[in-house]
DNA sequence: AACAATACCTAAGAAACTTATACATAAGAA
DNA sequence: TTCTTATGTATAAGTTTCTTAGGTATTGTT
């Protein structure tokens, strides 16, 4: 048997979206590890977003470089995990960049659709 | 008098969003030059979007390279202008991509607020 | 025994931006 | 008159952020 893909089986991110994303992910979860976000997005997006492990993980190593997040490991099942969560400054961070991207969304869609704006 | 400026006063693009912006415009005003594009996003989005130049230029021409863009040189007051137009392809291409942003924007709405999802 | 899933990582390269600069004309202000 | 702003094009250097492609290691499945 045969299946043809019809939707985009892995749009591209948008340049600043991953951000974002891990924030408000971190935000709703407490603590979550690398592996468990691609799950988690893979999971709420029905497969149409794939986080990629190769800008996954310096993007979380970034975020924690500047403060936003805080590590702990873990060994579960003789496997390591890195637990990540927001510290302060990533909870007041993650407030702005989801007012950000609200505000992006609106104004592509007054440019892209203006009849509804 | 000093004021202090509380908005975004020119909140970043997130990546790819530019070509489709592009196209859009140019599938409603049928003909526009460079310097009208920067000028319309800004009308559009009351100063929130600016297009830079070193953005935009580039991202003619190579739309133009792959044959989505059509040019026609003209002077007007002794400048010179360029005007892009949508070829057959372009036409095509900005269906798609509009669809592509659509389909985007509804994925990071319910990641980022699964409540409305 | 081999493969998929789980779990981390980095390096090389591509792509799309920003910033800065350059050139040129016209209009307006100092 | 000279300087700045607006109009109009363009490119070069640098940054950021992604993709692609590898690597290591353990556990569970075929």
């Amino acid at each position: 048997m045969m299946y043809i893909c019809v939707t985009m089986s892995n749009s591209k991110l948008y340049k600043g979206s991953l951000n974002v994303i891990i924030l408000k992910l971190l935000k709703e979860h407490d603590k979550m590890y690398g592996y468990e976000i691609t799950q988690k997005v893979k999971a709420l997006t029905k497969g149409e977003l794939n986080i990629t492990e190769g800008a996954l993980y310096p993007a979380l190593h970034k975020m924690e470089a500047e403060g936003l997040l805080d590590v702990e490991v873990k060994k579960v099942d003789n496997r390591l995990r890195k637990y990540y969560k927001l510290t302060e400054t990533g909870t007041k961070e993650t407030v702005n960049k989801l007012e950000e991207l609200a505000e992006y969304i609106k104004t592509m869609q007054a440019l892209v659709n203006p009849k509804l704006a």
